[in-house]
RNA sequence: GCCCCCGUAGUCUAGCCUGGACAGGAUACGGGCCUCCGGAGCCUGGGACCGGGGUUCGAAUCCCCGCGGGGGCGCCA
């Protein structure tokens, strides 16, 4: 917020004979930048003054006008408006936003957010997109904090999904290799949709699946072997998508590795010796192994008072297999993986892997032990998280470490978005509003066809601008707005809301879009340049400099400026990345309103307005580097 | 039956946690703006808080009762 905020609380409490801490709750940011840069709002003191707020306000203002900071004092109703001396406010906030440090904060929490966390067997899309740009923000917000942070994708390899098309290949004769040179794990979405309908067609499959999976699950075997190679390859084909959103990950923990390691055992031996499990014998749960919830608060009036962690067949539940891999994440399983390096990401940071046995590989990182695990999950899995946190509430783990779910609406796809990728639709279909992700009918925006799209816009966009610039300039600039494009869209609405994904919005380069705070980077860096060219050189930051800074188009910038550590921090507190897109338009929109209406390189003020500029340009920059945007100098 | 999330202009949305000045913005529609730093922009016009109570000097915001939409409450994965 405002710097000077608790100097002006303290004399305004003075003058009013009340103290600093009544008063500083109470100071509010005007809502037109004309009136000020403070407003008091009198009501609450009028009972405890025993006088009228209007009376309040305009004695206030007599009295703070023979203060040193403060530049005008006026009444207006019962609100008392203050402007401060603009030469020590200004340079403050510009020398501040002009730091390398600016927004930054000094957290040493060890963190793991995990996210993704798609099957590994078909391609990413756009409702995962969601998923990953809310993942990466936090990851990003949450190191800019200098925090020590992994991002972890979990993949789900021991699943009935993946042994569809690990019978295709291997007694189907289903080539490993795509054909025609397809991305895998486009490849590997077609293959399972095929061997799902043979699985229909073939009375033999269920057999030869059912018995992949057991060897799958078991381990140390050929079939497991080529099961893992697979796997990792058709994930690092879904990694390539998020790569290509600028998301980078950590560490892929695998689910067979778990098995393997038997962490499963370890962990479900601790939590039958707590009270609120136990074996449960005759009525709906016979056999089975559960966790009661019925003590445990959260719960009132389901239907079900308890939660079966293993099931009478002997195999675990999947809250069972969450709660255990969360005692991993919090460090009380008293187990850990072997690891290995994956690949190499394009940012230059390492991919790990989790193995099951010992490798000769380079010390890995610390995975594990996080004061804090965040876990990327879409609403509709609330009940089950909950699940996984009574069982850590049953384990009588109530330490300083947090387990959160951190859930995000389910995102839609509109039908016209349906029928542009080629999909055909029933009449009744054609009139919804929304329609819902639904892989039976081959339904699947992918990220990868969606950027493609978004790519070939902005590459004809920049084209017309930028007639001179050579092929790899152009596909280079297309390819970071298209990514500004898609991550500003589906980060910017409040995470809590379903998203109803339209393809004719996603591709607007227009509005509150991505690209349009990219622009506004653009212009900035173009005033700068053009200073350059002309021999001007870029200011340091003086008062007598920042003191020009008075016309309200100018201060409505920097009260937007001196806001950004504000906005990240509201954004890490809520885990809300969507707050940092409202401030970047807010800011963007601001600063092209001043852009418009005054001069820059020409007139008196031309050394304070660099610096405005200047400062902005740097602030646009790293807030879209916190949503993972990238902001061009040029486009 | 119970629990959770969401209702703001034609459409999409910010503000709600922490009550305060005429509820911001985008899009679509109407009217303007490049002899001047990039028109992916700027200026301008009309258009909205689901309903009813309550608390308060003051409610989009807090509380209660409704209404509407969505999701969840499996030995599924």
């Amino acid at each position: 917020m405002l710097p000077f905020r608790s100097q002006v609380a303290e004399r305004i409490a003075r003058h009013a004979g009340l103290s600093k801490e009544e008063i500083e709750p109470l100071l509010e940011i005007p809502p037109d930048p004309a009136l000020g840069h403070f407003a008091l709002p009198c009501f609450r003191l009028a009972k405890q003054l025993k006088k009228a707020p209007q009376a309040i306000a305009q004695e206030l203002a007599a009295a703070l006008r023979a203060e040193q900071l403060v530049e005008k004092a006026e009444a207006a109703g019962a609100y008392l408006n203050l402007t401060l001396r603009l030469a020590a406010l200004n340079s403050t906030i510009l020398s501040a936003a002009l730091a390398e440090d600016f927004g930054r904060a000094i957290q040493r929490k060890r963190i793991l957010v995990e996210y993704m966390n798609a099957n590994p067997n078909k391609p990413l899309h756009i409702g995962q997109a969601r998923n990953v740009c809310i993942g990466d923000s936090l990851v990003r917000l949450y190191r800019f904090l200098g925090n020590h942070v992994h991002a972890v994708n979990y993949g789900d390899d021991s699943g009935v999904n993946i042994g569809y098309n690990v019978v295709g290949h291997l007694h189907y004769q289903v080539p490993e290799e795509p054909p025609s040179g397809e991305k895998f794990d486009h490849y590997c979405g077609r293959v399972y949709t095929e061997m799902r309908q043979k699985e229909e067609d073939d009375p033999r499959f269920k057999a030869l699946r059912v018995d992949v999976s057991r060897k799958i699950e078991a381990g140390g075997n050929p079939v497991a072997q080529f099961q893992r190679r697979y796997t990792e390859r058709c994930a690092l084909a879904q990694l390539e998508s998020c790569w290509r959103m600028r998301a980078y990950f950590d560490l892929v923990n695998w689910e067979t590795d778990i098995l393997h390691l038997q962490f499963f055992e370890h962990g479900i031996s601790r939590l039958k010796n707590t009270q609120h499990v136990h074996a449960e014998q005759g009525g709906q749960h016979d056999g089975c192994l559960v966790l009661d919830l019925s003590e445990l608060e959260g719960f009132s009036g389901l239907k079900t008072q308890a939660a079966v962690l293993i099931k009478s067949d002997g195999t675990a539940t999947y809250a069972a297999k969450d709660m255990v891999y969360a005692m991993w994440k919090l460090g009380i399983l008293g187990k850990d993986f072997y690891y290995a390096p994956l690949a190499e990401q394009p940012n230059g940071r390492w991919l790990w892997t989790t193995l099951s046995s010992p490798s000769e590989m380079p010390r890995a990182p610390d995975f594990g032990n996080y004061d804090l695990s965040i876990a990327v999950i879409d609403k509709r899995q609330s009940h089950e998280q909950n699940v996984v946190k009574a069982g850590l509430k049953a384990l009588g783990f109530t330490g300083e470490r947090e387990y959160v779910h951190l859930p995000y609406g389910v995102v839609y796809l509109t039908p016209r978005t349906l029928e542009h990728f080629g999909f055909v639709l029933s009449e009744e279909e054609k009139r919804e509003e929304r329609l819902p992700f639904a892989s039976r009918k081959g339904w699947f925006i992918t990220i990868d066809d969606t950027m493609e799209q978004l790519k070939r816009k902005a590459y004809a966009e920049s084209q017309a601008r930028n007639a001179d610039r050579g092929e790899a300039w152009l596909q280079e600039t297309a390819e970071l707005l298209a990514v500004g494009a898609l991550r500003f869209f589906l980060t910017k609405l409040d995470r809590n809301k379903d998203l109803t994904f339209d393809i004719d919005q996603a591709l607007d380069l227009e509005g509150e879009t991505g690209p349009y705070v990219q622009y506004t980077h653009a212009r900035s860096c173009a005033i700068l340049r053009k200073a350059e060219e002309q021999g001007i050189a870029l200011p340091s930051c003086t008062e007598e400099r920042a003191a020009t800074l008075a016309d309200e188009r100018e201060r409505a910038v920097m009260v937007q400026l001196s806001a950004f550590p504000n906005a990240v921090e509201r954004a890490v507190r809520g885990m809300e990345p969507d707050v940092l897109c409202s401030y970047l338009l807010e800011l963007a929109q601001r600063f092209n309103t001043f852009y418009n209406a005054l001069p820059v390189l020409q007139g008196d003020s031309r050394e304070g307005r660099l610096l405005l500029v200047m400062a902005v340009r740097r602030v646009l920059a790293t807030g879209l580097d916190l949503l993972g945007i990238q902001a061009p100098e040029r486009m």
